[in-house]
Formats: C-alpha cells, structure tokens, sequence
DNA sequence: AGAGTTGAGTAAAACGATTTAATGAGCGAG
DNA sequence: CTCGCTCATTAAATCGTTTTACTCAACTCT
C-alpha cells in the first residue's frame, strides 16, 4: 500500500522461500525443511521460520512445488459416457453425484478434485489438466479415456468394472443389481419383458444381459434385447421403445438399465397409451434425478455413489502412496428402492 | 507389454522438449515455438518437430509449463454455504448444478474446473488449489473464500451480488426473483404469509427480505421474517415452521426462499396436519432437486444455472485475459415454475 | 553500397520450490 | 587424541518449459 510500485496490477510480487530465508536468517533448504518437517530442524530456528512466514504473508507457490516434486495433489474425475446418459436434463447425475463426494473425499486426503467434462474427445478434454490420478467410471471394453490416461502413465482406479483385469477398481455389484431389480420385476406375473441396455461394449450393460438371460431361460419368456446407442440418450430409448410396443403387443414389463433410457421408455409408453404400472412396469438401474421426478416415479437400486466415491478416493490414495491394496475393493451393496412404475 | 522395461515402476521417464530438439536437429526453444506458434517457425522445421514429437509420443509437463508461466488454465468454483444449504440430500444441488455447466464452460475456454467442497475452513479447502481465477457462488458480506481468493490476488468472478463494488458479478436478479415469487404466492387471497431466509448476511436474503417487507407494506399483511442459520439447514427450517405454526394460528402462505428451508416446511407442516396448498401454500427459490422431489412438489424459479455458469466462466476468462467487459453482467431472467405446492 | 528491416534460429536465463551432497560442530567410545 | 556418529545447516543442483537477448543471413529501400 505505502509504496506505489504497482497499481493496476495484482500482487505486488509474492514472497518466496528466499525472501522468509533471508528474513529468518537461515538458507532457503532450511525453509523447506522447518515448513515440510522432511527433515529435523532446531526448535528455535523453526519458530524464527514461522515468525517470518507469518510476517511475509508468505503462501508456497503451488506451481513451484508441484514441478519439482512431480506432485500436484489433484484427483480427477471422468467418464467416457455421452452428456446424454451420464449428465441428463438438467446436468445432474451420475456423474456429477460422484463428483461431489469425491471433491469432498479427495480435500480430506489434503487433495483437490477436477471435474473433467464428458465429451467425445478426450484428448481434448484432458489436454491440460494436470493430475496424479484419475477415478475412471463405467469405461467401455475400449475406453478412450483409460487408453489416454494409460499412455500417459496416470494410476487410475475405475468404479464399476475394468476392462483389463491389472487395474483396481470398485465392486459396484453389477450382477447382483441387475438381479435384484428384473427378479423385482418377476415378482408379479410377467408375459414379456425386454431388457433395454446401451450399445456400447460395458460391463455393465453386459452383465445385465448375462443376468437377464439366465432370468428369461429359467422362467422360460421370450429374450428380447434391445441395445441403443448411449449418444441417442433418452430421445433413442423413446423411438426404439416404441418399435417394440408394434412388434411385442403384449410386453407388460421393461428393465432400462440406463435410466435416460427408462425415461425415454416412459415418454413412449405415454404417448401409446399404456398405462404405467397397471399395463406396462419399468424399471431402472441408477436412483437419481430422472428415476425419483419421472411420473411415476421408477423403482430404481440406491448404488451408495456417496460412499463408492470415497472408496475410490481411498484407493487412489493407496495406490499413488504405494500402499498395497487388493485390486478389487468391494463397493456396498445396492439397495432396491420400488416405487411407483413398478408397483 | 512386450519390452519388459518396467513392471511396478509407471513411466519410463518421458520425453523432453530437449529430447524432441535432439530429434528435429533444432534447439529447445524451437520446439516450444513450433509447438505454441508463440514465434514464427519454418514450415519445414515445424514439420520436423512434429514427426519427432509423434515419434517420441512426446507430451508437454503441464507443470513445468505451468510453473514458468504461471498460467494452471484452472478455475475454481466455490460457495461459503454450508453443505446444509449447498449441497443436499444427494450432494446435489445448486453448488453442483452450476459445476457442472462451468466444468463443460472452461473446458470451451481451454480450461480445466475444479470442485472445492463447501467446507467450514476455506484455509483448509484452498491450501493446495491451484487455480487462474475463481468463480464465488453468493458470498456472504464477509465472506471467508472472499477474503482468502482476494489476499491472494486471486482474479474472482461472483455469481449473485457481491458485498464489494470492484467484483465483477453475474446478476441474478434477486429481487425480480423474490417478487415474482412472492407475487404469485398472493395472488390467492392470503392472511398471513411469514418469510424464512437463511441468518447470514447474503444479498439473496437481504433482497428477498426487501422485497417481502415492500409487498407486505403494501397489501397490509403483516410482517414475520424467520431468520435460520444456514448450517441449521432443513432440520433448522423443520423445528422454525413448528413454533411458527403455534404461533401464528392463521398463516396460509410461507416463502422460504432456500430449498432446504422449504422441505423443512413441507415437513412441519406435514407433522402439524396442515395441508399444502389447501391450507397452506408454498414456495421456493431455486427449482432442484428438493423443490421437484417434494409432495406436493414445490413452487420455485427455474434460475437458468447453466446459463449463469456460463456468463460466469466467459466473464472470468474476460478477466484473466484483460479484456475489458462491465463490472456487472445480467444473467437470464428467471422464470416462475408453478407447482402443487401453491396451486 | 550502406542502412535498416525481417525471418529463423540459438544459447542461456529464469521461474521457486525440494533434495542432494557437503560441511562443521558436538559428543561418546576406544 | 582421534575415529566415528548424529544433528543442524548450507550451497548448489535440479525439475522442463518459456522467454529474452543475440546472431546471422537474406531482403528492401534509398
């Protein structure tokens, strides 16, 4: 303020490590190590260090700290699903709900949490955002974003299921979801109830077909798989679901899996005139903003994205300090949550 | 997979720009202006650097660059409200919202978002950010993330009404908001219609409060504004609408112009017998997630955050890059969204 | 022809922290 | 007394990029 060496800009020169060294009366090594405690450093000599940090107003510079160490403390977050499935109407979902458990997971780890996008290009969107490590969720059997990240040397931890089998990765209970949902479905007298899944190669959608096979041999109904392209989100789901009520006239069940798609199946089922549950139930995978404002609203699994994310946080962590952890860390179970679609 | 250079150790140690000048038979600092375009560069040299960085796989150390330059193309979006009022139920809501759209924003702007939790002590929050500028979601009149970005010259843009006049702010239109709100909620007959708005200084209470004290004025209701700590949350607002409905025998409107605050309103309501709208009508700020899922649901404004986000963002990349833009920037306009809980 | 300008390139400095290797003091054991 | 050891400290190296200050050659104008 007193003096006038620079008005228009910002910071007047930040203080630096040399300049608390010279105000302390110790070399800048000694800075280093009475702040991080790497190293012993005299009582005295560290109080001299404090006082003139503190005189200084001195902050580390980040940057600084994180090109010589390698180390930037930031963990980041992405998806290789289209904004049409893993965001939705209003921007909320999936995604995001892990995201914002994750932020808060990672800050107790003394880490920061970057959000990248889902969009189609993940070069670009990784382009410069700097990370040690990436939570990855529901890749596809070839991710671009794991090729990218793997490329580049990024521990990653996945949440859902690899698709490679030397990464580590959270149990999110695919099978026993899928299950726990079409034997809801089944509960009730069923004629014919496709499976509506996304057309890319994930496990998710893929165990939820193995799952529905075995379900449709056993009590003997018709398999009908539908597979639609994640892209086309809900608008997608909405047409194919309405070929199907032509082709299948007496379809009285549907698992979406994806819940843009239930949306999507709910929108046509509406338009046809089959009423939701009394002709037609639905059911869906993820509990989120779609599933619980859909009317009705659809019987959904609560998948715990809250304490999935602080898992995957926790193992990131491992697995960039070099603690050893098994590969697969078992996420909570899913819980089935009915509500009126299917009741 | 085939060299068995290394099994448990990640990078091989990855290529320079030293290594790439090597390779193109020209200095390091070529390469960089090949690579930026920062100086004019022959053509044919500029494809040798190229062919040796496919060849190398060369990819440029964000830090270093980041380090010299002091430029992390990083922003940070953040907001002093508790976790209460921010986040919600299912870690969603506005904080997230408008997260969400910045993430997609800076990535447009060649840059990356991160997510700093709502946390009680921005010290801690803010310790290792690295960021270029920082978007503060409603900050208090004294606002703790305000006073940190600001001692650390930190370029910040406010998405509401900042408590200074030399920060550059996306308007919201409170008051507009207020009174479209409020307006509805008397356009049925009304006897008493009490106003609850979080206890700290933020200009969305204030302006709401104005708003409410002008129209009360007006038509002769009288006056009874509820101040509840934000921590205090839905729970807060929960045990407030209880002593209010002793209190006030005739009340048959409540604005409470934080979602939180309103579930808990819904909820006292529901323990207390009084049926929403019948007997008493009410409504909300901001259209998330608690006002859709609420039953009845309630009565907000959709506020447009996505959009907002996106001024934000365009605004600080306005800022960073010095273009010169207006303190003020009007946001969209928000829009009633009538619903069961007043009809 | 000489002065000035432009284009293309290089060598070296700079950024600010952490870490390594070296130094010296102090002390106990032989 | 000296060797070996610990403790506290320092000087200097280091990380990889961008940028500054030069050099040199080739042109353009008078």
């Amino acid at each position: 303020m007193a003096n006038g060496q620079d008005m228009n800009d910002f910071r007047t020169r930040r203080a630096t490590v040399k300049d608390v060294a010279r105000l302390a009366g110790v070399s800048p090594g000694t800075v280093s190590n009475a702040l991080s405690g790497a190293r012993a450093v005299d009582r005295e000599t560290r109080q001299r260090v404090e006082a003139a940090v503190a005189e200084l107003g001195y902050v580390p510079n980040l940057a600084a700290r994180h090109f010589r160490t390698g180390l930037s403390n930031t963990l980041a977050v992405m998806t290789s699903m289209p904004p049409a499935v893993s965001a939705g109407s209003s921007k909320l979902g999936f995604l995001m709900e892990v995201a914002a458990s994750a932020a808060i997971s990672a800050l107790e780890h003394n880490a920061t949490l970057v959000l990248v996008p889902p969009i189609a290009d993940p070069e670009t969107a990784l382009r410069n955002v700097v990370m040690d490590g990436a939570i990855l969720i529901e890749p596809a059997q070839s991710d671009p974003f794991l090729d990218l990240l793997t490329r580049r040397g990024v521990p990653v931890v996945v949440i859902g299921q690899p698709p490679r089998d030397d990464l580590p990765w959270i149990d999110m209970h695919y099978r026993q979801t899928a299950d726990l949902l079409i034997g809801h479905l089944l509960q009730q007298p069923t004629r014919c109830m496709p499976l509506l899944i996304g057309a890319s190669a994930r496990a998710s959608h893929a165990e939820a077909e193995a799952v529905y096979l075995e379900r449709m041999a056993a009590t003997g109904l018709p398999c009908h798989v539908i597979r639609i392209p994640e892209a086309a989100g809900e608008e997608g789901a909405r047409q194919a679901m309405h070929a199907l009520i032509r082709e299948l006239p007496d379809l009285d069940a549907v698992f979406a899996s994806v819940d843009a798609f239930a949306t999507g199946v709910m929108c046509a089922l509406r338009e046809a005139g089959r009423a939701v549950p009394q002709q037609v139930r639905v059911a869906t995978r993820y509990d989120g903003l779609r599933a619980r404002e859909e009317r009705p609203a659809l019987t959904a699994t609560n998948l715990h994205l809250d304490a999935v994310a602080g898992l995957a946080i926790d193992r990131l962590m491992d697995l960039l300090a070099g603690r050893p952890a098994p590969l697969r860390v078992e996420g909570p179970l899913p819980v089935l949550v009915p509500r009126g679609s299917s009741a």
